[in-house]
DNA sequence: GTCTATAAACCGATAGAC
DNA sequence: GTCTATCGGTTTATAGAC
């Protein structure tokens, strides 16, 4: 069963790299225990991928993956007038800080997906380009953008700084799992903590904006 | 001269590794890089602290030293009978998120002190277990201790959810710089842009732990 | 396609000359 | 204290049997 085995094995290397990699950093994994994690052979990476960089490439470019990747600028657009008024604006906000915390817990996309992204953003390798380019940018730009049409007359390095809260909030969630779990308690990292993580980064981000909090929160 | 050139050897390794590993952690780092960067032999690793992860521990209780970190919960204790009121609680909050930023450039002391520390969270080693138990948690609580004095109606969750918000940026800002200067400009992450981000962080806590914004903010 | 065996390079660590 | 040379182990990558 050729066309099977090679699904099985391609991807589980790529789940297995995916998932060590954005755990401990493209310096921190083996090929060996990638390959171990797989329950593959230790040829099988260079036999589908050529190599170490490439399997990372491989498992990176699943990890941003458009079809499930949270786009934060077609949020915005999809808001339509709503950002005409600033109920609208705040409202645009908490829609978008939601969906960055939900991106966290997609269902049918492997768990490790949005770490992995994070992951390249602390430890940078030959992917960081694609990176910066197709996801961190135009996402950063669409939040930063968000806050100029709020306050105009704001200077670039406080549209930067706000935005920044949110990509801050993100990274941080993802990359410091561990020691902020040991400084609460284990499984303190919920899907129902990020619930309350998103709004409440909402809350700060929306009344720095100056913006009117959403009372009724639809949810 | 003995002792001035054990004094500049051991100096010149431990602010080598310091720079390497803050940058790329533990894995990514050989002892190779570090004895070139120091310009010493590599046998001085050994001779002077036994080994790469005995250096590097050292190094890091150098970034933690609690005569140069910045200590937010003396913060807290030294702003005395402020804390009684909203306003003189929301100073507090400015004054600590000013400090942290500013621990980002403490004169005499080595650059890459707060990003190894932070490197350390999103990298964990051997020397995690110290990290969190002498600095992480003690600041973290410090910072939650505060969110429920002003607030003491608030759940757990939201109080650890606010607290985030700072920890949250100070990793951010010190992991993801590559990325973050990619997507500005190289260069973009200044004294001067840290100090309007401390300003848009600090604002965005205090509304959000519904506390009235100081209007003279008495730099 | 999957396996074993191994090459070639690099790693941390050490011995010993000076 | 500092250096060179090198050990033993691990790494990525590859060659070749099946």
């Amino acid at each position: 069963m050729v066309a099977n085995d090679q699904h099985d094995t391609k991807a589980a290397l790529i789940d297995a790299a995916g998932a060590l990699f954005a755990e401990h950093g493209f310096d921190g994994v083996s090929t060996r225990m990638i390959a171990d994690r797989a329950g593959v052979n230790l040829g099988g990476i260079h036999y589908y991928f050529g190599g170490k960089e490439a399997l990372y490439c491989e498992a990176f470019r699943v990890a941003v993956n458009p079809d499930t990747r949270v786009n934060v600028g077609a949020a915005v657009a999809a808001a339509g007038d709503a950002i005409r008024t600033p109920e609208g604006r705040a409202r645009i906000v908490l829609e978008i800080v939601r969906r960055v915390f939900r991106s966290f817990y997609v269902p049918q996309t492997p768990e490790w997906r949005m770490r992995f992204i994070v992951r390249e953003l602390a430890n940078p390798s030959s992917a960081l380009p694609m990176l910066v380019d197709e996801v961190f940018r135009p996402d950063y730009r669409s939040v930063v953008d968000l806050y100029r049409t709020i306050r105009p007359e704001a200077e670039e390095a406080e549209a930067n700084a706000w935005a920044d809260i949110l990509f801050a909030a993100m990274s941080y969630y993802l990359l410091a799992k561990a020691p902020i779990e040991m400084v609460r308690s284990a499984g303190c990292l919920s899907e129902a903590f990020y619930r309350t993580a998103a709004e409440t980064v909402a809350r700060a981000m929306i009344c720095a904006a100056g913006l009117p909090m959403p009372e009724g929160d639809g949810r």
